[in-house]
DNA sequence: CGCCGATTTGACGCGACTCAAAAGCCGTGG
DNA sequence: CCACGGCTTTTGAGTCGCGTCAAATCGGCG
């Protein structure tokens, strides 16, 4: 999102998990001891941040997730989509009693729940871990930074575009290389991560289409016209310093 | 911002800024032997996040300034405000080659600079340092997602009194306690920050005037109505669980 | 087949942007 | 002391993007 490296960087940096090192480089018996635990949780569920015994991190192996902040009267913010495979993880934790967004499941999901004090053992043990935690965060805090750039400075049109681009980016780092990948996102998600009426999202998603622009059909999408799409927001542009 | 405690909580965790700590932990000519520079910045400025010896980090120990994303045909996004001496950092900077928004200063600043590779050095000698900025970070993620709420659901009206709100408890955490507080914003940073025309800035606050919910006139500010001001924007009533 | 959620489509209205110009507020210099 | 640019804040009029409300169509799925 931030880093406007292009697909082949992508891959090589968030490519492969840094679970994966913590997996394989741990032996089995080990993790069962450390309460390590996979699950498999069904698309549209929340991911507990929290058990009886302590503070939880999770990290999605696969499918797709957001991070959301919602209030009683409805309204649903998503401050960031979750990729499996990309290498982020699920709660990240607060120390103290801030009140974090949820991380909400859109596709069924494999999940690594860990404890925070194991992990953050896990990571002293490996720095490597540590470097990668602390790398995700950055990431993290930069997409945020051109989430709020998108929102609040984009309009409709401009914000889907930059979406998409920054989605097919990530979705094909991780997956299929042509242009086309896996996208299992409702338009009502997709108005909620950008402060916008899923009405309008799809009306600009079909004036997209129209133009030949973008493909989108049940859950899979394929950018036709990456580099007019990409114009139309700047992708890439954004001049981060001054 | 997100820690919904109140002034009092607030000034008890983000009143002293770690880099006091630093100051006075640390003998003098060490500081110097480090290159650690004390300088004042006039409003307006860029603060420099590297040097030709390497990345800088920098801390506003006074004045006000934001962290912003812009770009070539002059839209710019604030991403957040700094306010002297609640212990946030400038820069806190990213290791790899990610693109950073601006530090820029509002009002005269006096700036702490030091090199990155130094801060990672007090901060493995004084661990509470280490838990400082860790805990910066925190807050700063939780007060980006809180904008991202309040940018992407909120319309101009509730934006406005949410910012006035989180401003006013984090700006008389720092000063002073009647409902006053030192407020140098120009009607377009405010726009810029919350995604809207510095003309309909101005056009809600004159209507919250009338309304008797606010006073500002030049550079400072009195919320006369808090009550009916954090109702208008559900402050601190933004459900982050669930 | 019938139900339910997601996508579409249409009509309508308001909020917020745009364009433009006036008025207030300095600091500066003649 | 007042005139003079350069900001910022105000004010007005006109417009359009986008939200709102509501109903129809399209698919899956039991």
């Amino acid at each position: 999102m931030s880093d406007g490296e292009g697909p082949g960087a992508a891959a090589a940096s968030g490519g492969a998990p840094w679970a994966c090192m913590l997996l394989e480089g741990t032996p089995q018996e080990r993790l069962a001891d450390l309460q390590v635990t996979l699950a498999t949780r069904p698309a549209g569920s929340d991911l507990d941040r929290r058990d009886d015994r302590g503070r939880l991190v999770s990290v999605i192996l696969d499918g797709w997730a957001c991070r959301q902040v919602s209030t009683l009267d409805g309204r649903r913010q998503i401050v960031g989509f979750i990729i499996g495979a990309d290498g982020q993880a699920g709660t990240w934790t607060a120390p103290s009693g801030e009140r974090e967004p949820v991380v909400r499941t859109l596709t069924a999901c494999r999940v690594l729940t860990l404890r925070a004090g194991v992990l953050l053992a896990l990571a002293q043990e490996h720095p490597q871990i540590g470097a990668r935690l602390a790398r995700s965060a950055q990431i993290e805090r930069s997409r945020l930074h051109a989430s709020l750039f998108n929102v609040g400075q984009r309009k409709a049109r401009e914000r889907i575009a930059y979406l998409l681009c920054d989605l097919a980016e990530r979705a094909s780092a991780a997956g299929e290389g042509d242009g086309g990948f896996w996208l299992p996102l409702k338009q009502q998600d997709i108005a909620d991560a950008l402060g916008m009426t899923s009405v309008h999202v799809n009306r600009v998603l079909q004036r997209f289409r129209a133009q030949g622009l973008v493909q989108i059909r049940k859950g899979a999408a394929r950018i036709a016209d990456r580099a007019a799409l990409a114009q139309l927001c700047d992708y890439a542009q954004v001049a981060f310093d001054e």
